[in-house]
DNA sequence: CCGCAAGTATACCGATCGCTTTACTTTGCT
DNA sequence: AGCAAAGTAAAGCGATCGGTATACTTGCGG
């Protein structure tokens, strides 16, 4: 016996596709817990990954940040893939514009939309993030503004900008009163607006 | 010569005032910076004051933390000192509605609500942050539906709680986009709801 | 005028941070 | 069968975290 000397190992954690379970760790850990109070260790517990692993796939901390937004951006079974119902294309302008009120709150649990939570958190440090959230944002009011023209309003623009103000009030209310009641108010308040800007030329 | 042996003290500071001073650095830092990224050392260097005067005036730093979302949300000076104008009698009940929205843009230099802001880095941790963070907003709103019955609007708690989303909107909107453009929007949505619910019977 | 509260500097505590390193093992492919 | 890619464990890096301890000095009120 004693073949190599050396019997200590016995390695068996995740398994092959670690980068991919570290990204869900992140998706997880970060929207729950936010960004600062995430370290590596409890992502690689939780993504069942070694340190050096983690660092094979991610040259650092904020980069695995950047990665974790456009995971949430993209995800269609992420938190904020509701957004998502403004290309559908099965449905009329006014009913997407509708939907996107109508299906925030189930998804959005209590904390919110992760995009903005990642804003506050980066302030000065993780300018990339900072870029990545405004980015998102900005293409999201274009969509409002575009499906509110389709949706024959009569000041596209206006409506757009609106609905994403309120879009956006919803969701940090939402985190600030810790309670799903102001996607109610938006939602109604939402229709309402559309109805105005579309209804009775 | 050598009265004392003991020559070696030099100890000037920032003299008598230390708590106020925390207080003061406290919403300097953790408004512009946030809670997390903010360490007792940077504190204590921004306040003048040393680590031990800290530790004699506040037991720990989220005792601080409460603190400064208290200062926060009652100096007049502070950064959500806007939403007093809810309180100002030399105003019809309709102005001071319609003020809240005209006066805090230029209030709210970028990074929008401090307390909304401190809400989305407390999360788990820090509960006593998020229960007054609740309140104060539990409480605005409730301040937002008196004035608009004072107004004379016909549903005074819709108007009040689609206000308080559409404020909160405003402020997070402005954060996460890194513009004041969003308080536009809300002011001129706000005029609208305010004329349409107080306007012609 | 003097005592004492309020302040000072500074070294240090254990814990945790993000990250690196050394040495080893398993897995999938050809 | 064999080899590279991808994974593992675990020790440890310097830095910083929140917080404590020791020893000293000042300014104001009775």
């Amino acid at each position: 016996m004693a073949t190599t000397e050396t019997t200590a190992g016995t390695p068996r954690r995740g398994g092959r596709g670690a980068r991919e379970r570290i990204l869900r760790a992140a998706v997880e850990l970060f929207a729950r817990d936010g960004i600062h109070v995430t370290g590596i260790a409890k992502l690689t517990d939780t993504a069942q990954v070694s340190t050096r692993t983690f660092y094979q796939h991610f040259p650092s901390k904020e980069a695995l940040v950047s990665a974790y937004l456009q995971r949430v951006e993209s995800d269609p079974e992420g938190p904020v893939h509701g957004e998502s119902v403004l290309e559908r294309s099965d449905l009329g302008a006014r009913e997407r514009l509708l939907a996107l009120f109508a299906d925030s709150a189930p998804t959005q649990v209590v904390r919110g939309c992760p995009l903005h939570n990642a804003a506050v958190e980066a302030a000065g440090t993780m300018p990339e993030a900072t870029a990545l959230v405004e980015r998102h944002k900005k293409e999201l009011t274009e969509r409002l503004i575009k499906t509110a023209a389709e949706a024959g309003a009569r000041e596209p623009e206006t409506l757009g900008r609106r609905l994403a103000v309120l879009f956006e009030g919803a969701n940090a209310l939402s985190t600030s009163l810790n309670s799903a009641l102001p996607y109610q108010d938006a939602r109604g308040l939402a229709a309402m607006l559309i109805d105005q800007a579309t209804g009775a030329s």
